[in-house]
DNA sequence: CTTGACACTATGCGACACTAAGTATAGAAT
DNA sequence: ATTCTATACTTAGTGTCGCATAGTGTCAAG
């Protein structure tokens, strides 16, 4: 599958992933290939510049925690974060509607 | 709705809408804005690119046609192409079960 | 004779997923 | 002890591709 078909849809997810909870960047990786069968096994230089990216933003915000001695930095979804969630929801609905409506086969 | 959702996907869109039959690259931008009920309204300097991409793939095979006075550039899916389009449903059937089972709410 | 739909071409930009390379810790294996 | 593996984060650079923009030209309607 070509890469560029994630394209646009990959702050959904991470934002998606982090509305059950707070958790580091590793972890987000990890939940994205799990919670897909695998189908996104994402690179960790696909990933960490996406999540600085929608702190940039203001739809995340993080905090350095060096509990088990390991340093991991600790993403939660903001405000607006949750506000952007919903919209690339809506989004995504309303893009699959209109793929499958081009896409169906001739009757 | 951002564009870069796109990204990926236009070739299959356009590879579909040949498989109806042979037509121009102004139709195409028609038949994907019709078929998307308008989610899909393209600007030329997007398709136009693409159907060349595509040609240049082996993947559409293209010829002048001077019909009306107006010259037109028709484009056909050859073989390959239809195979690229077999491959692509099953990518985006395949992209939107993985984005479901990632975006699907907490129970 | 101007407006608007039709029809195609070309240049360049910006966003972003990914590659690649690097740093560093902890626990298991040899 | 030491090496390997998994964990955990960073950043510079690359390539693709949708899109903006601008330009060329035809044709019908008003």
């Amino acid at each position: 599958m070509k890469s560029e078909i994630l394209k646009g849809h990959l702050d959904v997810l991470v934002l998606r992933v982090l509305e059950d909870g707070p958790s580091h960047g590793y972890r987000v990786i990890e939940l994205l290939r799990t919670r897909s069968a695998g189908t996104f096994d994402l690179p960790e230089g696909t990933v960490y510049p996406v999540l600085h990216r929608l702190e940039r933003r203001g739809l995340l915000s993080s905090s350095w925690t060096t509990g088990a001695g390991r340093r991991r930095r600790v993403y939660s979804l903001t405000g607006p974060g949750r506000l952007a969630l919903a919209a690339g929801r809506q989004d995504w609905a309303h893009f699959t509607v209109a793929v499958g409506a081009v896409l169906k086969e001739a009757t």
